[in-house]
DNA sequence: GGTTGACTTGTTATTCTGTAACATGGGAAG
DNA sequence: CTTCCCATGTTACAGAATAACAAGTCAACC
């Protein structure tokens, strides 16, 4: 089995070199698929977004585009990420402000976030059951969910076992 | 059956007057028990929250309050907001970067957002399930949910029924 | 009464986050 | 070769949030 299959390898040490490769390849692949293309910038970002399994500042995406010689203004850095989330390739978490590569790009989906606050990474996790009751209890209401935001935080595995509560 | 029991009532027609003084009411008594004091800027700030069923960023309740003779720089009404929503009084939307009252501050609550895209009303409603299945999904996978936003954004049975799509 | 100390409100200034508007340049289509 | 789309780049601004400091209120305490 694939360290890449397990939804939420992020919180556990695997052969990452592998993963972001991994992350580049279908990136590649989708866009192909959808006529779209990573150019340059695109491509670093998500490189950069994909160098660990944590959240991003736009800004600090954007300094690290700089220092490669790509432009230095804000507007450089958000069409790239709005490029890459729109494409599926990574998302914005709400709660922090901040983007995150998509750990499978592979296929269509509206992710359920875990964000541990020790160690800052972040992982997506099986999200129907979670967006079935939220629309179960919307419906309830006569409230059709179009969208939802659904990002937990707390403490990963490894960090409880460390005892970094 | 009093309107106010319908965790979803914000996007039925009701006698909101009752609901406003009624939120007022709650949160005094609720203060007193916590041996806090809803001082004028706060009690104002509460006030204005409440006046509808939906999200207010704090700029836009800084200039109201500035209009009632409170001071007009950004720390008025963020240390306001902190307050209320420290104390159960009102709830951040992160999806908004905006503020909304509590719709029920009688109790201690996590609660789910309900967000109309058309009209704008926000509702709270049961949240348990929904958080039952989130930790449940977590726990898979090792995690540890201590905090989680979720937040819909979708159509009001209101909005749906005008055919405002 | 006077003093201390916690708390609240207020201000100035700055940082962080995000967008509008416009200029340039490189292909692909014609 | 020209046209047009799109990507990249810029300047300038808007919007959201906080840091740091000044001053007032009020109850507790001496
Ligand atoms: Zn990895
Ligand atoms: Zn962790
Ligand atoms: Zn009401
Ligand atoms: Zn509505």
């Amino acid at each position: 089995m694939a360290q890449g299959n397990d939804p939420a390898h992020a919180f556990a040490p695997h052969d990452h070199a592998a993963c972001q490769a991994r992350g580049l390849d279908e990136a590649e692949a989708r866009l192909a698929r959808q006529g779209a293309k990573l150019t340059p910038v695109r491509r670093r970002t998500l490189e950069i977004l994909l160098e660990a399994h944590r959240a991003m500042g736009a800004y600090e995406v954007l300094d690290r585009l700089a220092e490669d010689g790509f432009g230095k203004q804000p507007p450089v850095v958000y069409r790239a990420l709005e490029f890459l989330v729109q494409h599926g390739l990574a998302h914005r978490l709400q709660r922090l402000n901040a983007f995150a590569a998509c750990a499978h790009p592979g296929h269509e989906h509206a992710p359920v976030f875990l964000i541990c606050r020790s160690c800052n990474r972040v992982a997506e996790t099986e999200a129907a059951p979670v967006r079935d009751r939220l629309s179960k209890a919307a419906q309830a209401h006569d409230f059709t969910v179009e969208r939802a935001t659904i990002e937990a935080v707390g403490l990963c595995g490894t960090c409880a076992e460390a005892g970094r509560a």
